[in-house]
DNA sequence: CGCGCTATTTTGAGTAGTCAAAATAATTTA
DNA sequence: TAAATTATTTTGACTACTCAAAATAGCGCG
């Protein structure tokens, strides 16, 4: 039964390989861990001893099916708890996040399963992250986001990927919340800037660096 | 904000002065906690640095108010716990013992408040053990068991005063829940036996040890 | 090609919690 | 009251995780 410290290892590992399908590199795994460099690569030799890793030394790491394996089950619990709490017992959607940061440690797959019955089997969280199935299937889609898709199109936002509590917030106030509606009506790249508009609000500007926290999908499609 | 062991230290050290007010032994709280007593004594000196716990050389420990404070939330957050899990998530009755074990440490008071109105604000758990107050308020109340009650009168189940799966299966399977109704019919302490019977049921005999785990009050008072 | 910058790894040290086994204190028993 | 039993404490050692700071490797740039 790996540690909730291995367990952090190898979710945030999975989390920083989203994508980017190649190696994690240390110093970016420090930084998510909050660790200084030279505990992560400590830790990542003990993790490859016991077989959740490959460790490329000075290149980076990736799971094995085995650390994989354990990273989804993190991610699932995580996910669903983060539910449980919104739909449930009703809390703030930008705090959800660091409650389940303990919760996915303590929980049992028993438990789990019983809260996905209880929540009918959601495939996403509040933020819109997809929640990994039982059997580690972990839906992973592209889609783009307020900085890169087409402007004046109508469009679905799909996802937030951005646990921080301020930036939730932010979101929040300005509706900015999975399955709202708007479109991009204007984009400055040198001024770093995105202009959008929702249905029945003035236009608003958001930075490009905010902008590319938010996914979205075309309307009707 | 004290560790996962250190919480769970000073909770076992509070269930077991439980009735007894006086001194808890280094070899009953190592027996509790399934560590070496030497371990205990460590542990114990560093509690008491920290203010937790006085310690008597020799003859055994206590809590301080700071240390009955986070006992008593930690017991809170244990029986909250594992009311809902059989409440909402209908978890079985002698397993949710376990699965609370984790959960005490991981949960934070705002989504043990959420939790304690969901349920309805409940005096005890499903096994008639009664938690404490969110202000520490432990509703500690003497009753008779099936063991020291009078004999041939009608009793109710108030509480079951033993966590393990095997003895609550036992339990369960006999009836013997917080709310149902019985007498005792007969006691042999030679034998060791008593002789319960259940409305509907025909008698049956039960070890003393067994029967003193179970605690009753007399029915219409 | 070598110099310097940056990321990574190594080294040495510390904290929390644990065990095994020896030492000590207290209590019971003879 | 002395010896024997039992409970507790001490000692030394180990695992897991962490940091600070020094050493090293790889890279780009002049």
């Amino acid at each position: 039964m790996p540690s909730s410290t291995v367990e952090n290892y190898l979710k945030h590992i999975l989390l920083l390989s989203e994508g980017a399908q190649d190696l994690v590199s240390m110093g970016a795994l420090a930084e998510a861990l909050a660790v200084v460099p030279g505990t992560a690569t400590t830790m990542i030799k003990a993790l490859a001893r016991d077989g959740y890793v490959d460790h490329q030394p000075r290149l980076g790491v990736s799971l094995t099916a085995s650390g994989r394996t354990v990273a989804l089950s993190v991610l699932r619990k995580h996910r669903l708890v983060e539910t449980f709490l919104v739909n449930v017992l009703k809390m703030d959607w930008s705090s959800v996040h660091a409650e389940a940061e303990k919760l996915e440690h303590a929980i049992s797959d028993a438990v789990l399963d019983r809260l996905d019955a209880l929540l009918g089997y959601p495939a996403t969280d509040p933020h819109g992250d997809p929640i990994p199935s039982r059997k580690g299937k972990l839906n992973f889609q592209v889609y783009a986001s307020l900085a890169t898709c087409a402007l004046k199109q109508p469009l679905r936002i799909v996802r937030i990927t951005e646990q921080t509590t301020e930036f939730l917030q932010f979101a929040d106030q300005n509706s900015l919340l999975p399955g709202s509606t708007l479109s991009v009506t204007d984009r400055n790249l040198p001024a770093g800037l995105a202009t959008i508009k929702t249905a029945g609000t003035r236009a608003q500007a958001l930075s490009i660096a905010a902008a590319g926290k938010i996914l979205v999908e075309p309307l009707r499609r």
